[in-house]
Order: C-alpha cells, then sequence, then structure tokens
RNA sequence: CGGGGUGUAGCUCAGCUUGGUAGAGCGCUUGCUUCGGGAGCAAGAGGUCGCAGGUUCAAAUCCUGUCACCCCGACCA
C-alpha cells in the first residue's frame, strides 16, 4: 500500500477526552473515530489490526472444532420474556420498535438464539456434542462507555454455545475452548492470564476469565505469588485463617464521641484497625435484614455477599433510617452485642478474640469483645475481598493483587438456558432429557485495545508481528531529489509486495523526521530507510520497532525478507 | 441513574466576569528555500460561537429551555 493513498489521518496532538493509552494511540494512529458515545467506526490502518485478531480467532475455533454461524443482531424481545432475561438483564439491553410495534432488542450476547435454534431441530442425542461460534458486533447499552474501543457499546465480539448430553462431556468440551482460547492469545502475542471468575449475568456453576495484564484494567485480579493461582477479585477466595485466639479480656464499653469510623476509633484507642470490627446492614432474602460482619482493615466482597443464603441479591445497603429502626441508633457505632437482625460474620472477623466493636448506643464502643462470651456465635462465611499478602488460597504463596483486561470469558451454563427455553433430546434409552450447555466469548475489539495497553512506548504502537497491520514500511529519504532513492525504494516495494509481504510505502514526500514519527506511531514492526547515503554504499538501514538501534543490511529486498523472518 | 464539568476553525484552547470588529498555536492550501527524527519565510482557505427561545439598539458573552460529549460511582467481552 503507497501511504500516499491511504487513508491513515494520524494527529501530533492528543484529543482531550482520550484517557488511556490505548485509547489515545488508536486515535493517534488514525485507526478509529468516533461516532457517538461509545459507538466508534475503524478505519483502514485499525480495520486492518481488527481483521487479523479476528482471523487468528476463526482460525483457532475451527480447529478446535467449533463451527461458524451468523446469528441476527435484531432479536424478538419475547424470546428474552422466554428465558426471564428480559427484565433481568436490566437497562443495558437496548430494546427497540419495529412499524408494528413490536418489541426487539439488540443481541448483547445469544444464549437465547442460539438455544432457539438448537431446540428446533434436535432430536437426538446422537446429534451430540456440538459448538457453533460466530463473530459478530454486539451492542450492550453500558451504562458508561469509556476508553474508546475498550468498553465500547458497540463491539465485536466472538461467542461460542456447545450442547451436551452429559456434564461430564461440558467439562471436556470447556476444557478443549479453554486450551483454544490460549493457543489464541498465545498467538496473538499478549501476556494473558487465566483467572477463577464470577459467572455474572450470564448465569452458570463455572467460569474462568482470560485477561491480559495491564496497569490501567479494570479489573483487579489477585494473584499467587507462588503458584498458578489467579481469581478476579470478585471471585478470590479469603483463605481461612487459623484458630481464634482464646479471649484476655475483660468486655468494657467506652467512649467515643465523634468517632464512628473504625479508623477513628482504632486511633483513639490505640489499637491496629485489624482489632476492630465493622458491620454492614444489608437487605436479607428472608428477613428483612442481615448485618455482615467484617475486620475494620476489610471491605465486602459485593459478589460473595450477595451469594450469601441470608442475603438478598444483588447486595443493597440497608438505609439509615431502617438501620435506626432496628438497632436503635445510627451507623457508626454498630456492633454485633446484642444485635437483633441474623449476624454473618467474615471468616477473618470470626476469629478475632477481644475485638472492638460499636455498642450499638450513640457515642460509645465496645473493646474486649469475644464472640460466644458476649454475644452469639455467628454464622461464618467468606465475605471480603482479598487484599495484598493474604496466603494464596490454593496453600502456596501469598495473593498480590494486579490489574487486567478481561479479554476472553468461558462459562458452563449447564441447564440454564436450555430448561428456561425447554430443549428436549432423545437419549440412548429414548428418554426425554434436557442437555447441558457452556459458552464462550473473545473480546475480538477489546483486544485490539489490549494489545496496545501491552504493547507501546513514548513514541506510539509496537505490535506484537502477528496482528500488525503492514509488516514492513519503507521510508525514501530525499525522494524529490534523488531519482535513485525513489528508485530503489519503489523497486524494494514491488519485491516485497510481489513476494507476499504486507507492505507500506511512504511515497507521501515528507521530511525524515514526520516520516519516522507516523512509523513509530502506527507501530509497523519493521522499517526500511532507503536514503542516498546508504544507497552509496550499497545499503539498507534496517530497524526493528521497540528495538534500540537500527542497523545497515545489504539493499537488496532479499536482505530485508531475512530480517523479517529472523 | 446520581454527582461534577465542557460545548468557539480539522485539533488544543483563549475570549464570556464588565454585551459593541470572532482570536492564537498546531494542522490544511500555494510559492520559494530547506531535507536523516514532527523545518523557515511569504501569501491564503477555513467558524450561522452545540441547538431553540428570550432580554437588548446590539448577544459567543446575560436569562430560560434543550441536545450532545467528558469525568467520578454500581455492570461486562
Amino acid at each position: 500500500m503507497r501511504l500516499s493513498r491511504l487513508w491513515l489521518p494520524t494527529t501530533k496532538e492528543t484529543p482531550a477526552d482520550a484517557e488511556i493509552v490505548s485509547h489515545r494511540l488508536m486515535l493517534r494512529a488514525g485507526m478509529i473515530r468516533k461516532l457517538g458515545a461509545g459507538i466508534y467506526s475503524w478505519l483502514p490502518l485499525g480495520l486492518r489490526v481488527l481483521r487479523k485478531v479476528e482471523t487468528i480467532v476463526r482460525q483457532e475455533m475451527d480447529r478446535a472444532g467449533a463451527q461458524e454461524i451468523s446469528m441476527p443482531m435484531v432479536i424478538p424481545a419475547e424470546l428474552w420474556q422466554e428465558s426471564g432475561r428480559l427484565t433481568k438483564y436490566g437497562p443495558e439491553l437496548l430494546r427497540i420498535e419495529d412499524r408494528h410495534q413490536r418489541d426487539f432488542v439488540l443481541g448483547p450476547t445469544h444464549e437465547e438464539v442460539v438455544t432457539d435454534l438448537i431446540r428446533r431441530d434436535l432430536r437426538s442425542y446422537k446429534q451430540l456434542p456440538v459448538t457453533l461460534y460466530q463473530i459478530q458486533t454486539k451492542f450492550r447499552d453500558e451504562i458508561r462507555p469509556r476508553f474508546g474501543i475498550m468498553r465500547g457499546r458497540e463491539f465485536l465480539m466472538k461467542d461460542a454455545y456447545s450442547f451436551h448430553l452429559e456434564a461430564d462431556d461440558l467439562e471436556r468440551e470447556y476444557r478443549n475452548m479453554r486450551a483454544a482460547y490460549a493457543r489464541i492469545f498465545e498467538r496473538i502475542g499478549v501476556e494473558f492470564r487465566i483467572v477463577k471468575a464470577d459467572s455474572g449475568a450470564i448465569g452458570g456453576d463455572r467460569s474462568e476469565e482470560f485477561h491480559v495484564l495491564a496497569g490501567s484494567g479494570e479489573d483487579v485480579l489477585a494473584v499467587s505469588d507462588a503458584s498458578d493461582y489467579a481469581a478476579n477479585l470478585e471471585a478470590a477466595e479469603a483463605a481461612i485463617p487459623a484458630v481464634r485466639p482464646s479471649a484476655a479480656e475483660a468486655l468494657a464499653r467506652v467512649a467515643t464521641p465523634a468517632q464512628t469510623t473504625c479508623e477513628a476509633v482504632a486511633g483513639l484507642l490505640g489499637e491496629p484497625l485489624s482489632r476492630t470490627v465493622k458491620l454492614v446492614v444489608v437487605k436479607g432474602r428472608e428477613q428483612p435484614l442481615a448485618a455482615l460482619v467484617l475486620r475494620g482493615d476489610h471491605e465486602v466482597n459485593v459478589v460473595k455477599a450477595a451469594k450469601h443464603p441470608m442475603v438478598a441479591a444483588p447486595l443493597q445497603l440497608a438505609g439509615e433510617a431502617e438501620i435506626r429502626a432496628a438497632f436503635g441508633c445510627p451507623p457508626g457505632f454498630l456492633g454485633p452485642v446484642g444485635a437483633c437482625v441474623p449476624v454473618i460474620a467474615d471468616r477473618s472477623a470470626a476469629m478475632l478474640a477481644d475485638f472492638i466493636c460499636g455498642a450499638n448506643e450513640v457515642g460509645f464502643h465496645l473493646r474486649g469483645v469475644n464472640w460466644g462470651r458476649d454475644c452469639t456465635e455467628p454464622v461464618v462465611a467468606d465475605l471480603r475481598n482479598v487484599v495484598a499478602g493474604d496466603p494464596s488460597p490454593d496453600g502456596r504463596g501469598r495473593l498480590q493483587l494486579v490489574r487486567g483486561i478481561e479479554v476472553g470469558h468461558i462459562f458452563q451454563n449447564g441447564a440454564l438456558y436450555t430448561a428456561a427455553l425447554g430443549v428436549r433430546v432423545q437419549d440412548e434409552q429414548g428418554g426425554d432429557r434436557i442437555p447441558v450447555a457452556g459458552c464462550y466469548g473473545i473480546g475480538v475489539s477489546r483486544i485490539v485495545a489490549a494489545a496496545i495497553e501491552q504493547r507501546h512506548d513514548e513514541a506510539g504502537i509496537v505490535w506484537p508481528e502477528a496482528i500488525a497491520p503492514f509488516s514492513v514500511i519503507v521510508c525514501p529519504i530525499g525522494a524529490g531529489q534523488s531519482t535513485a532513492v525513489a528508485e530503489a525504494a519503489q523497486n524494494l516495494y514491488d519485491e516485497l509486495a510481489a513476494a507476499g509481504v504486507e507492505t507500506l510505502l511512504d511515497d507521501r514526500g515528507l521530511r525524515p523526521g514526520p516520516m519516522f514519527a507516523d512509523a513509530d506511531l502506527i507501530g509497523v514492526p519493521h522499517r526500511v530507510v532507503v536514503g542516498e547515503r546508504g544507497l552509496a554504499a550499497g545499503q539498507f538501514e534496517y530497524k526493528r520497532r521497540g528495538a534500540g538501534a537500527a542497523e545497515m543490511i545489504a539493499a537488496t529486498a532479499a536482505a530485508v525478507r531475512e530480517k523479517l523472518s529472523a
């Protein structure tokens, strides 16, 4: 491709509303342009990268035995009614009406559609297992789209669905997909980590996420420093602490006129924050309220808490009025002693002895409190977010918190959708069975942004070879003055192109500065500079993007190709 | 959805308090000189100041409404 003909609007200045590096670089490199909040056009350079990612995903899905299909984006709302997700999925689901006032949704994910597709034609167990996938534009009406393509409302996703007669066959396919995903991210050339996850709105039993590790990631991951244990913070299990020490102090009431936080109380008493306990009052599932007890230095894990049978899901905090009515005192002085709502203690809080908590009386806290002695033994559960330094749940190493960008998510849904939509299949004995299913998603467009987050420098993008928009850029210097340079560059370009190398010829006639700046910005992995000085010595200058210095090579296409394969 | 903020040239922004000729830098066009890491000089093009009302002799500026976008919180590939 000749750069003079390529629609490549690069900019030196950064648009004001781009926060993270991938968004800035994608705009500056002329890869994308915004049409509205969270909706973007892909320009030629960006689309080439997107297509490369898509191709790798498609190849590996095919290799793993999945079959490509294409399902509609516009879906009759009844189907979502049938699965129960029309209301459950919430406002993120974009609803539209046709001319007959019939309701449709724009598909944010396709469990319903694919399950409907299957139920229409599935008769016999002999048709199973089957894995279908598509690569398609999805629409999710995100509350707050941000970071450009990273969290767009419209985005390209690969979604695959598998159906099985038996759970163990689902497990086999889940592993197969897991391995295919690992190959995909390896081929793309990004550093990733597989983490245990919560299955969220998709629902189901077992799920894992694939994360590209990057400081700008929106997810916090807990990873062990000594094993391969890794989990999303939402799902990371807090290790069970050692046994509870025996009580040593007597219960005492202390005046805390203005201390309404654990920090303030601990400060006043000169005790570590980890000896205090706080009460988080939430709506209960059966009872109106439930009180969660956590150590002062710990935080509630919203996902874990909402899974507890005594807690309403999704988690809702109690209002101040409800708290006053139940405890006879406002938040800030709450404690488990004499509490009249069910108490659930986090494992760490339950293992404390001689702890400090609110007295359920304005202006007073208690110290030397002990479970069993001063208040009833609580229900114990894992309720908190893990913190850096916690022991890894697998018993090996300590947890570190790192950030990641979720680029893939695999689930075993079991019979969640097949049962809801009434899918039936005959088994070997002629019995009626409900098949089980798995689903497997990859954020194709998000991978493009994630790769940039991981691979860039001050000058611009540093593409991994596998998804670079072009392989080589040829930069002639002073081609307007030197026909030798112009011809040598043109010949090199022709020979590389003829050999099937994706080559960009910068024939814009720019001065070296802007030309190199653009080459660095768009991140083409290999750069060949053709200049009069070099040609006089029979040489081109070669530089690998991201490498330190340039080197001189023989002024032939063969020498360049040798560098490409090196 | 709640809280905060911004809409003026392609981009980054000034001008608004105190109403009176719409500006700068970058980018773009043309010419000349330059030419190995975002050149210099000269001449140009380009804006119904987000939109709609209102106040006024006069509105980018004041008032009302409205739309869009951005940032902070709960969701997800």
